[in-house]
DNA sequence: TGACAATGTTCTACTTTAGTTCTTTTTCGC
DNA sequence: GCGAAAAAGAACTAAAGTAGAACATTGTCA
């Protein structure tokens, strides 16, 4: 429709019309327009009156009409783009969650099941993730409370200390801190009321690792 | 009826001169639609023309104008509609985050600081919400770690029990559980290594209720 | 009235930006 | 793999924008 020089002296002439009650003069819309010669604002004055948004009366000073500018959109609208803008750029990563992990149930085997749960971005960055519930009070010295949500991320491999989710005899899955000594693999509660289990390496196998805690009051 | 990149290129322009008041140039298009080649926006221009949705005035630059919009859209516009309202609707919300309370300054005050995080949306549904950082031990036997992230409803009463963010003599804000008993508030930690607070109901007003717990690992 | 000041018009020359056309490459369904 | 359709790319043409100067028109005022 309008190039953008053209929109916006078209929109200069249009205001000073409207607030002064009488038209610029092309020196005026020079510095408007940013422009250094008035034959660039004749030119698109010649433009604007093709496009029959202005209409001029020759040889006479000061004396063009706007006819037209063009529609806009309605500010609302305006307003409800711009908010999705912005969700979709703060869109938080959806997850699976797991309930608890049914005994003798591999991770990987129930990744079929579709309920998910959103997490902040901050916490899942890369990596594949998944979300458990918790049950019992084996790690609550970590903080980590019956029904809190602990996301965690896909890997094979702990390092000493970290908080994992571990497959004993690919049978029973459980949230664990991971100790590795010489000849064993020990899985610590954070709870003196429980013990810790050692187990040979080859009857233990890491889910993934702890990288969040989501828990929610109400 | 039109293509999907028809239907897109055709509604861009369409956003644009509503918006901006001026025409895109062939460039502008090309990224919007994303097409890397100008030729490829000159024949979907022609067939617009063609289908007469847009109007071009021959031999001028930015000078396309839209004639009418279908009624109806590609079906692979709709599915991308889709899409963005889930994503709507997981989007995370964006909080405040304060640090450490400082000691004499209410919550309201530090309002201005713009540090923020990404919250999942059912933690925040409905209401005004800030982020803490915890800092202490003194809600360790709530699950509440030092370091996690507080997410905490504004509000100005709490009923028993719920932990709450207390600002005591206008001066110093702490997070504990609330209880109220006949004359007098006790604010009540979660570590047998700290006392409770007994205090007068004019000494102590309530800034918001705990409704979440975020922790990160790494 | 005639000088002059302010404003508008036209022209030329040039740079930048935009649009068109055609050829080559890629993609995709069969 | 083949052939049609879509996309990319290069080369070219056209329009928009910039600048300066010359000139025309109008109105003002000594």
């Amino acid at each position: 429709m309008l190039t953008p020089k053209q929109y916006k002296l078209l929109m200069y002439i249009d205001n000073t019309i409207k607030e002064t009650g009488c038209c610029p003069s092309y020196e005026e819309m020079k510095t408007a327009v940013n422009i250094k010669s008035k034959s660039g604002i004749y030119t698109l004055i010649e433009e604007l009156i093709d496009r029959e948004f202005i209409r001029k009366m020759p040889h006479r000073a000061r004396a063009l009409e706007v006819l037209r500018i063009p529609k806009f959109k309605p500010r609302e609208i305006l307003e409800e783009e711009k908010k999705i803008k912005t969700a979709l750029k703060t869109a938080s990563a959806q997850i699976p969650l797991y309930g608890k992990i049914a005994a003798g149930t591999p991770i990987e085997a129930i990744a079929y099941e579709n309920e998910t749960i959103n997490v902040p971005f901050d916490l899942v960055e890369r990596g594949q993730f998944y979300a458990l519930r918790i049950e019992g009070e084996s790690m609550i010295e970590a903080g980590i409370m019956d029904g809190d949500i602990a996301v965690i991320k896909r890997c094979e491999v702990a390092e000493n200390g970290q908080i994992v989710v571990a497959l004993v005899d690919e049978n029973e899955a459980t949230l664990k801190v991971w100790q590795r000594q010489k000849d064993e693999i020990w899985l610590k509660p954070c709870n003196k009321n429980y013990e810790i289990r050692k187990l040979h390496p080859s009857q233990v196998r890491v889910q993934g690792v702890l990288r969040g805690i989501i828990r929610q009051y109400n």
